[in-house]
DNA sequence: CTTGAAAACGACAAAGTGTCATAAGGAAGG
DNA sequence: CCTTCCTTATGACACTTTGTCGTTTTCAAG
């Protein structure tokens, strides 16, 4: 967690130092940001930056968590404009994450979070503590979409769903796959799991 | 890829090298391992190691494909001795994967593995590198415990049944939940997809 | 104007990676 | 047995990077 130092900051030092790091971490992997560079783009010297995070981890976590939670509000949204179709968010979440300009621009930052939000979430919807009103996710899901046996294959169905969506957006991140090939592979996947489910 | 020189090495000494290199890099992630402790280990001169390796990541990378290999291996066993059912051999991948000794001791270097696994091979029974007579994996499933609607289905429904393995595969890396919970998970999320597919 | 705490600062220690010039080893031929 | 040539071994060192620490500056309150 930053210090107090840091968040006590004037708005304009504290942006510039965010932008600093989210340009240096997206370059690629933790190792390839160098605090070196930070300090130099951030216009901070060496000193103040330790002041400010404890270490590079520190940082890089700092920086993660802040698109975590973009994240997170935005399958809120989604989910409440969809009334609840889960295959719908699956795939807003999708575009989202593989369209938004910083993630785009900055894709080794984007899989640290995919990551991050694997590390801590795979069941992101049971989730409490992710919306203001403690609410979790699932509350906002329609069940009559998925013909379901037990509330338990309601648990399990959504974690299909987050796997193979983390899975696409992953293979788009690493270049293996265009964005456009990506989602069609999502579509048909969902659409899969869709038919099963109200078979 | 390493050096002649170093394919060169005598039996013994390639073994304690290897062994030095698995123990290190499952320390945890690539940056925490440290070639000094390598060679110390390994009881080599810093020199032979960069004679022997270019870099870290060339060392990290020849461990790591020796891995993949063998995981290639098993699954071709497995799909063998399961006359092609997918779904048996989904849970003997699992079941490798986190029992393994080696793997369940060097949990870092297991995280590396899948990682590789993922980002090369999402589609890893439609290589045809991977087994010796060059045929590909997708050739042993039996189509028949599928009623697919398309040549196509087949393909993203193993893409479905990987990304599911792997995920639970990482939640029990990270330590998230046991070996035994996560046995439970897959189970359960590969029933829903196979009765999807039957409806 | 003084004082004291918070913030800024950069030199430096520590540790790690990768390089390079030189030494050692060993096979082959005279 | 000696020389030559090529492969392998070796550790000092150059360079980079992270993280520390003592000093200086800033600024608000008395």
């Amino acid at each position: 967690m930053p210090s107090r130092t840091f968040l006590n900051l004037k708005e304009e030092k504290k942006e510039r130092i965010e932008k600093a790091l989210i340009h240096e971490f997206g370059k690629g992997s933790f190792e390839q940001a160098s605090i070196t560079n930070i300090i130099k783009e951030a216009k901070i010297p060496r000193g103040s930056f330790y002041q400010y995070f404890e270490d590079k981890k520190d940082a890089v976590k700092y920086i993660i968590e802040k698109f975590v939670l973009m994240d997170h509000e935005m399958m809120y949204q989604s989910l409440v404009e969809s009334k609840g179709n889960i295959f719908e968010t699956a795939l807003k979440v999708y575009d989202y994450r593989t369209n938004e300009t910083i993630l785009n621009f900055d894709v080794g930052l984007a899989k640290n979070i995919l990551e991050e939000l694997r590390k801590n979430n795979i069941n992101v919807f049971e989730k409490t503590e992710i919306l203001k009103n403690k609410k979790s996710l699932i509350e906002f899901i329609d069940k009559e979409q998925l013909k379901l046996e037990s509330d338990d294959d309601l648990y399990y169905c959504l974690r299909i769903i987050t796997a193979i969506t983390r899975s696409v957006t992953m293979e788009v991140f690493s270049g293996r796959i265009s964005k456009e090939e990506g989602r069609k592979m999502l579509e048909k996947e969902l659409k899969i799991i869709k038919i099963g489910m109200k078979k």
